[in-house]
DNA sequence: TTGGTACCTTTGTATTACAAGGTAGCTTTA
DNA sequence: TAAAGCTACCTTGTAATACAAAGGTACCAA
């Protein structure tokens, strides 16, 4: 998919619960974030992810625990709270009652 | 569904796609556009509507012709142009590239 | 002439992502 | 053992832009 700004507002915003999204699946630091989302239409750089992640663990929806490299530095690995778990349930309804909004508008 | 502020960022940017919607559907003026709006999560004002229609004006995806009303001043009844048309389309598609990307990154 | 409907513009606020710059730990190599 | 390089962490400032609120004009009917 294009890299096409027409839909920039609409991604807006949205990054958040894709970290989310991600952080259930996985056990990953923010490079794993980066790469995950490059694949998407959601490719983002650390300026970006840090704050957000700093953000979303002050709000207590993850949380991380250090974790040593072979090669390099020490990382640290999110994880999702329960809090961040029904944050995220909340997204998934909420993106639920968005499609049927679309599509009841649309006739 | 609720007025919840928290999803605030992600209806940013969907309303001028919802507009699409709703003029595809109906020959609507902007008191109908915000009737249909307030059964969905998505009610808004005047105020935010106007300026929104003459942005799409210009940029070519909607039109609209005068028409009289039985009680009150003539009203301005939308449509959609060929290239709000695809424009639509081309939302559509990204909409279900979201949907896909959303359930990709959750494993 | 009053009240209601419909149109429109201007201004301010808030959010958010990015770019750029900065610190520090660990490994490799000279 | 020193230094160079990589990896990983983080902060600050800027620009974009969408939306909402408020204010304003004009037409029509009673």
């Amino acid at each position: 998919m294009s890299a096409d700004q027409k839909f920039n507002p609409i991604r807006k915003g949205l990054l958040e619960f894709l970290i989310l999204q991600i952080i259930s699946a996985d056990k990953v630091y923010v490079a794993d974030m980066m790469k995950r989302l490059q694949e998407t239409d959601f490719a983002t750089q650390e300026g970006t992810l840090y704050p957000l992640l700093s953000k979303m663990r002050r709000e207590e929806f993850v949380d991380y625990e250090w974790q040593e490299s072979d090669s390099g530095p020490p990382r640290k690995y999110y994880k999702l709270t329960a809090k961040g778990k029904s944050q995220l349930a909340e997204f998934k309804d909420y993106w639920a009652y968005l499609n049927t909004t679309i599509n009841q508008l649309g006739r």
